[in-house]
DNA sequence: CGTCCCCTTGAGAGAGCTCAATAGGAGTGG
DNA sequence: CCACTCCTATTGAGCTCTCTCAAGGGGACG
């Protein structure tokens, strides 16, 4: 098997904006005829260079034109997930517009090209007042959000943050005794919380098990108590 | 333990629009001063009803205001994989926007009450051919991607998976003798790999070690050819 | 040409899945 | 109001599969 070591980069890979995202014709260089186009090129990256990290403020979401960059985050855990291999024509960074702060990393694999769009939170909400803004902003949650799912390791911490989620949104504080506890009936079933965790239905009810027997929890079928201890 | 067997529903759980996530009070009845809203009240649904399946047209996004949406899709397995339990306050559907259909369930679990915003695609895209039309658009589509990546079953499958769509992407068919094939160079490691797949580093070079056995892949370091075999 | 990181392969153990059976709860209809 | 029934929740036992730990080779880059 002769491979050739290394293969020109294809012509669709390099500058070229008509697979833009956003139908922007702003590399190499906009046409005048379409105005002031709200893109800044960027300058080319390095392999291992990072384009944000956590804390970071945004600044636009990002363009790739050519290359790879990866979008990655840390676990509380110390380990760290991988999001998103980004490559040519693939937006970036959207999902921190709501929050106007970056809350991964972006590093480029190879040398990256990619260009920004402008964005000012403050000319944003002043911009975008109606409707469209409104759901753009709603959008940047929901993938902020939808990156926050990913595959749980441990089924007993996973079915204990869903519950505080459930219980934080569906649930009433209680006084039993002298303690307090976070009360709510769920509203679906032990096999259906497994399907969206990525769980047996057994094996969601031996985690239910056992954070009883931790004392976290008092569960009754769908009726659930969340002890003072397990608030987080 | 005597628990109540059914608790009154809170107060915020009823029609209350101040927790809209589109800031439209649009609930009970929208206030005048604020024009048209453009929102219709659906009618209350029971449980097991859909708001939509597979294939309808989307038809605007919905904000859920009492009760609880069930979002799942099935897997070509034929296995039911729940997405969102969307409760009060939850934005649902945005998904659909950019594709102008829906290609999952949204089951009400017990009585739910919700609202739709209206939506017309042609006159949303009449309405919106600036940044801010194009960019929900995307994030429309980013939303429906992430949906996508959901707990993998089998290594085997998903790293197949894997190398298809970055070779769909990144590669370019070679002839070898009369066979065709893709060839892509990996721009990240097999750990990266892992890291976002939800394996191990070891696991994902047996897998690609399996996809040799089976004839589907050739593999040499990150120098990768799909066969015509796993062209899918 | 050397070094470092990446890839590969092996062996053991732990964990969740599957299959199976029983009890429990909720809703329905008489 | 009560009994019936179906769906849901629970618990046990065995198995398969991935993870972990470990060590050997190989490619890429300086």
């Amino acid at each position: 098997m002769d491979m050739p070591r290394r293969l020109p980069a294809p012509a669709r890979d390099s500058a070229d904006c008509r697979r833009c995202p956003l139908e922007l014709r702003c590399w190499p260089e906009a046409d005048p005829a379409d105005g002031p186009v709200p893109v800044v090129r960027e300058p080319a990256m390095r392999s291992g260079q990072f384009l944000w990290r956590p804390g970071d403020p945004f600044t636009g979401p990002v363009i790739v034109h050519s290359g790879c960059v990866m979008i990655f985050r840390t676990t509380p855990a110390g380990t760290e997930r991988v999001l998103q291999f980004a490559l040519a024509g693939d937006l970036i960074g959207l999902e921190a517009l709501s929050r106007g702060r970056h809350d991964q990393y972006a590093q480029a694999q190879g040398e990256v090209l990619c260009c920004r769009v402008r964005w000012s939170p403050a000319a944003a909400a002043a911009e975008t007042p109606g409707l469209y803004g409104r759901l753009l902003r709603r959008a940047s949650q929901m993938l902020a959000a939808a990156q926050q799912r990913a595959r749980p390791e441990d089924p007993i911490a996973s079915v204990l943050n869903f519950l505080r989620d459930i219980s934080r949104r569906l649930g009433h504080e209680e006084a039993d005794g002298g303690r307090r506890r976070h009360q709510v009936r769920l509203p679906m079933s032990r096999l259906d919380i497994g399907r969206y965790l990525g769980f047996a239905e057994e094996t969601v009810c031996r985690a239910i098990r056992r954070l009883q027997d931790q004392g976290l929890i008092e569960a009754r079928g769908r009726q659930i108590s969340l002890l003072e201890a397990a608030w987080r």
